[in-house]
DNA sequence: GCCTGTGATGTTATCTTGTAACACATTTGC
DNA sequence: GCAAATGTGTTACAAGATAACATCACAGGC
């Protein structure tokens, strides 16, 4: 199985279906709601859930918002998961905006490489109000 | 008091103290970890801890890391804490490096406005390897 | 003096988030 | 087929955070 390409059909049984409770969901969700969603699924324990999200993240089919702790599935078509993503919050409505910016990923790596740091994973998270919110 | 500078001498005891536990540390502190430093002081509950925390948060001398659910001390000496922060958090040796970049902040504000966000808050946080434990 | 409002504190209980440990099943490569 | 690796199920628990309620300290107005 390529390392960096996961059509949904390549994923287990409980991958495909906490895969799917966040497709089918516009706002991130917490481990527990996915839990509760998948309970008639069989899901019993919190678990079952991190297994399968860690595996997914690890994918980059899936995102964590750490400000959040909560997961959304990736937005961002051709996302290899490997890249700097930056991810609008909105505190009104809960939508997240899923952005990948070059020159943010390119400022951010001559800062560490300034400090003599090796980055490993980058987490940039602004939380506000979105267009949608603010005009309403 | 000014709302966006705080002596030492200008917080409570228990602001203080919390202060002290982080200030002193050259790691982040999670706040149970700074509850059972602060045992002996007469600390019982968490719910003391999140208040100074959120107090001193407030006042922008303590920073928290959403990656880590963990707080430090801020190291930035005029520091205001409005402005964009970035952290490199070395996983091995647990130090954390702050660093205001004004062409950072620049880009993310940039960035949000495109998309007609207006942002509250930002975080920014690199995992990674710093410059010594490279080396070692 | 005395009342009153505001902010800090203390305490118990509870909720949410995340893991450890152990047993069993399934797939995969040889 | 068989061993190794990976996925699954379950119980119990650790760690992070907050709700609700009572009390205390102090400043300002009367």
């Amino acid at each position: 199985m390529n390392e960096h390409f996961h059509a949904t059909s390549e994923l287990t049984k409980n991958q495909a279906l906490v895969m799917g409770a966040l497709s089918q969901s516009d706002s991130p969700l917490s481990a527990y709601t996915i839990l509760d969603q998948l309970r008639d699924d069989g899901f019993r324990a919190p678990l079952q859930v991190y297994r399968a999200l860690d595996k997914l993240v690890e994918f980059g089919l899936v995102h964590r918002l750490e400000s959040l702790n909560a997961f959304v599935a990736c937005r961002h078509p051709g996302c290899d998961g490997h890249q700097t993503i930056a991810f609008m919050i909105c505190e009104t409505c809960g939508l997240v905006n899923e952005i990948s910016d070059t020159s943010l990923a390119e400022r951010l790596k001559q800062l560490a490489s300034k400090a003599g740091f090796v980055p490993k994973k980058s987490t940039v998270e602004l939380r506000g109000i979105c267009g949608n919110c603010q005009t309403a």
